[in-house]
DNA sequence: CTCTCCCTT
């Protein structure tokens, strides 16, 4: 058994490279590492160096941007060591910690160790960090960058004991990450990867739904029989994965009776996992799967399987517009990068094929790389995080890729207002509101209407609605079952909105028995139902940890004060038709269809919402109704000073 | 007036 691992791990192309590496490490305090996927860098770099002794004087520590990702390299990892996972391997990721006083390789997710420097900006446990999956460019990472560079500069004025850095990515595009850490040694490793070929089409495509379809198609019918490879469509959202779905199905129905079967699946981050885990199994014989994903195919879950990739060229991302403080979410071109991406998930166990729905032109037309999310991001958190580890000069804190100024700047505005931070002529000073603040793992709104709660004597009742702001949605709504989920979820329906209406949702769900079967009845989504508990029982017990009582209050309006006081500046007036305008900017924006205040009539003459996104609109997506009145109670400076409307008639 | 890609603390 252990002679067998051994002999695995010798027949891994990194193998070679074992003494080289090792002594590179050594000997540059920063190392960049590149390698493609199925090198095996990721598990064995650590073993190294752990095997050469190096781990003796501190930990070494790697990052991964996903969670499963860390759990499952050091179930692996640990495997290979011949140890039990949490002891000398461990992995450490929010709410689950399997790390022990032996452990001396640690992964972690890269969220995770930032806020571990929060407590301790030097990283003093740690002998190396190994930031993984750097290509990928998250915005903790791109943080993360900062603080390790700022902690090995720190501790070597300082005569602590070196941090060895190392940055490994999958990108050959190095100079960027070479210059940022001092020049530092770039090694390359042979990565193990099947060829794929290439096909694009011969004109642009107008409709890439519909050549996708055809794309599938027409590969189904062709392929000589005996040879069963899976298709993978890439596309943008769960709307057009149900609509190709639905006519592929139908389609089916017309195939010859020689022609071999077609099951076809969804994916996509908001399906339930059940339906998740169908791309998993086994098709039945002579059966050809077909899986229709969104970007979660590209990086976050591996299909085994999959000799076919169609590539539509298109993905749905996020964006941010720091003028109007606002999230964008559009259908927009792939970068080369993420085509290549695409491409490689058709070649891991054999040769493979991928058609760009796209000509090659087009292709060469786009850009290189995806654009950091640092630079498309909301930064407040980020801000608030940098200046809880004590750096408080933030305009001149040296990111790789400098994010926009009007970024910081609104970020900087925010936490200001949220009386996170004081703005004394030139310097940034965190208050005693904004340290408290940033020890909770929440955006700065959600973190100011926590601690507002105090005051307020809700804190109980607000720990658990900002858990239910902290999921994407609670609400699970099929594409062809609107009609139903609505009816099923008329019985929460609030008159004052959407965030009474999560309470009166969440208060069903802990009275029923059967957890499960009572989401699936009432189209509620289970998962994140799941998680909301999670994050519940983390934030009181910081709340314990800062000394907070759990005080209790149930009144719906006092709720709303409550929240009020996180995202006063989020309130928007009726003007005509369901049209609203925000106070502040006099911004154009409406009610989500997704509200429970969608269709009330008349629409409420003052609304706040919690979340503002512009897809084919401006649209405010969790809505509770206000009285004007509270703002000035709430929030009387901000009101006194930039109210240029009549918005109170009496 | 009709709709949320993917992650993470």
């Amino acid at each position: 058994m252990a002679s067998s691992m051994e002999a695995q791990r010798k027949s891994l192309p990194i193998y070679s490279a074992r003494d080289r590496l090792i002594r590179e490490i050594k000997t540059n305090p920063c190392c960049i590492v590149v390698g493609e996927t199925g090198s095996g860098k990721t598990t064995q770099i650590p073993q190294y160096l752990h095997e050469t002794g190096l781990s003796k004087k501190g930990l070494i520590g790697i990052t991964q941007p996903r969670r499963v990702a860390a759990i499952s390299i050091a179930t692996r990892v640990a495997k290979e060591q011949s140890v039990s996972l949490g002891a000398e391997v461990g992995y450490a990721v929010r709410f689950e910690d399997c790390t022990g006083p032996s452990t001396k390789i640690k992964y972690q997710t890269d969220g995770l160790l930032l806020r571990e420097a929060i407590q301790d900006p030097l990283l003093s446990r740690y002998l190396v960090v190994i930031l993984d999956e750097a290509h990928e460019r998250t915005v903790h990472t791109d943080v993360l960058f900062g603080v390790i560079k700022g902690a090995q500069k720190e501790r070597r004025e300082r005569h602590i004991k070196l941090l060895r850095i190392v940055i490994m990515s999958a990108t050959l595009d190095t100079s960027s990450y070479s210059n940022y850490f001092n020049n530092a040694k770039v090694l390359y490793i042979q990565g193990r990867q099947y060829h794929v070929n290439v096909y694009y089409t011969l004109k642009p495509q107008s409709d890439y739904i519909h050549s996708a379809i055809t794309t599938v198609l027409q590969l189904h019918g062709e392929e000589e029989s005996g040879e069963n490879g899976d298709i993978l469509v890439f596309l943008t959202g769960q709307d057009e994965i149900e609509s190709m779905l639905h006519t592929l199905i139908q389609c089916k129905s017309l195939f010859p009776s020689h022609w071999k079967d077609m099951m076809v699946l969804p994916l996509f981050s908001a399906l339930p996992s059940a339906q998740q885990q169908k791309v998993f199994q086994k098709p039945p014989p002579n059966t050809r799967k077909v899986i229709l994903s969104t970007n979660i195919a590209e990086t976050s879950l591996t299909l085994s399987g999959v000799k076919y990739v169609i590539d539509t060229g298109m993905v749905k991302g996020r964006g941010y517009n720091p003028l109007m403080g606002l999230d964008l979410l559009l259908v927009q071109p792939i970068s080369k990068a993420q085509a290549r991406q695409r491409l490689g998930r058709a070649g891991r166990e054999s040769e493979g094929y991928c058609y760009r729905l796209y000509t090659e032109e087009s292709f060469l037309q786009l850009e290189e790389n995806t654009v950091p999310e640092i630079q498309r991001c909301n930064l407040s958190s980020v801000l608030l995080q940098l200046l809880a580890m004590g750096i408080k000069d933030i305009l001149s804190f040296e990111f790789m890729d400098q994010p926009p100024e009007e970024s910081l700047i609104a970020a900087l505005e925010e936490l200001v207002l949220l009386k996170a931070v004081n703005k004394e002529e030139e310097t940034l000073e965190l208050t005693p509101l904004g340290k408290r603040m940033s020890s909770f793992p929440l955006s700065p709104s959600l973190s100011s209407c926590l601690l507002a709660s105090v005051d307020y004597d809700c804190v109980v009742e607000l720990v658990t609605l900002v858990s239910l702001l902290s999921v994407d949605t609670v609400l699970y709504t099929p594409t062809d079952g609107r009609e139903k989920a609505d009816l099923a979820r008329m019985k929460f329906f609030c008159p004052e909105g959407d965030h009474l209406m999560l309470m009166k949702i969440h208060k069903a769900y802990q009275t029923s028995n059967e957890k499960k079967s009572w989401c699936h009845d009432n189209y509620i989504h289970a998962r994140n139902m799941s998680t909301v508990q999670d994050i519940r029982k983390q934030l009181k017990e910081i709340c314990r940890q800062n000394s907070l009582q759990l005080t209790s209050n149930n009144d719906g309006e006092r709720l709303r004060k409550t929240l009020l006081c996180g995202f006063f500046r989020n309130v928007a007036e009726h003007v005509r038709d369901g049209k609203y305008l925000t106070v502040l900017s006099r911004q154009e924006v409406f009610i989500h269809p997704s509200s429970c205040l969608f269709s009330v009539t008349p629409p409420p003459p003052f609304v706040m919402y919690t979340e503002l996104v512009h897809t084919t609109k401006c649209y405010m997506r969790m809505v509770s109704v206000i009285d004007p009145k509270w703002l000035f109670e709430i929030a009387p400076n901000y009101f006194h000073k930039t109210m240029t409307t009549n918005m109170i008639q009496d």
